[in-house]
DNA sequence: TGTGATGTTGAATG
DNA sequence: GCATTCAACATCAC
């Protein structure tokens, strides 16, 4: 999916189509993509308002309408956002499309169908209850360093969890590990003071660029990130191998003589 | 043809 | 409570 900086990208493509515009109707082709309420409900409390503006929390982006309610799209693996005129350019996968009131449409493309769809009446009861931890670009040294204290689980298990720090996903969590040398199996909390705050920029420093780059999840530059992340690749310096195994769930690439485990 | 994929959730287990 | 592992969700590409 879509990690921070692909959400981002989204926000500002949402934000260019749809806010100003007046939702003529919602068309459903997928009732599953809605969670916590049913296609006939979104279809009728959507139809006839206006998006006003839009905010992003990690991986959630929470579209705001003129009567003061919120849509929630989380885009799964393979959510996509597709503004377009002619029916003949819908996508592939359009699980639901917003028609505006001058004909253009915004379609919702999820092959997946690991994506969610939320209608929200209060935004902030919403966050609180979904737990979701504050944005990976907004939380302060201080606040991530707390959160690391006491932490026996892998730091990998830690960037990931979205109620400690919301917008970190599997490459961009094994990207920040492997710049700034943590092997992805150390123990959150027997990282060094000085590392961990290391690591606490270089994420903000990764997510910055990253975020800069607008970047397409299908479609990366050249030279982006991760390039090193390709089994047998060497590592810096010529240290040795880069290797892969689950850690935290998620297939994790690393390089053993590269990287430091803290335990 | 089997396998794994940028994510989340809930259940089961230690 | 904390952390981990697993399965489920559903489809596509290799």
């Amino acid at each position: 999916m879509p990690e921070l900086p692909e959400v981002n990208a989204f926000k500002n493509y949402f934000d260019e189509a749809a806010i100003g515009r007046t939702i003529r109707e919602v068309v459903v082709l997928d009732n599953k993509i809605f969670r916590n309420t049913t296609a006939e409900n979104f279809a009728m409390k959507l139809e006839n308002r206006q998006f006003v503006g839009s905010y992003r929390r990690g991986k959630y982006l929470f579209c705001a309408l003129d009567d003061g309610n919120h849509i929630l799209l989380h885009f799964g693996m393979t959510g996509d956002l597709k503004y377009y005129n002619d029916s003949l350019d819908a996508p592939k996968h359009e699980r639901f499309r917003f028609e505006f009131s001058d004909n253009m449409k915004l379609g919702f493309d999820c092959p997946r169908k690991f994506a969610r769809i939320d209608y929200i009446e209060d935004l902030e009861a919403y966050i609180a209850q979904k737990n979701l931890g504050p944005d990976a670009l907004e939380i302060s040294e201080h606040d991530f360093l707390a959160a690391m204290s006491g932490k026996s689980g892998t730091i990998k298990g830690f960037l990931l969890n979205q109620k400690v720090l919301s917008g970190m996903g599997n490459l961009y969590a094994d990207e920040v590990l492997y710049q700034t040398r943590v092997h992805p199996l150390s123990i959150t909390d027997r990282i060094s003071t000085k590392k961990k705050k290391e690591i606490y920029r270089k994420m903000i420093e990764v997510l910055t660029r990253a975020v800069e780059e607008n970047p397409d999840y299908k479609e990366y530059p050249e030279d982006w990130f991760w390039k090193w992340r390709v089994e047998g690749t060497v590592g810096p310096a010529g240290k040795g191998k880069v290797t892969f195994s689950t850690i935290a769930g998620r297939t994790t690439y690393y390089c053993n003589a590269w990287q430091r485990k803290y335990t």
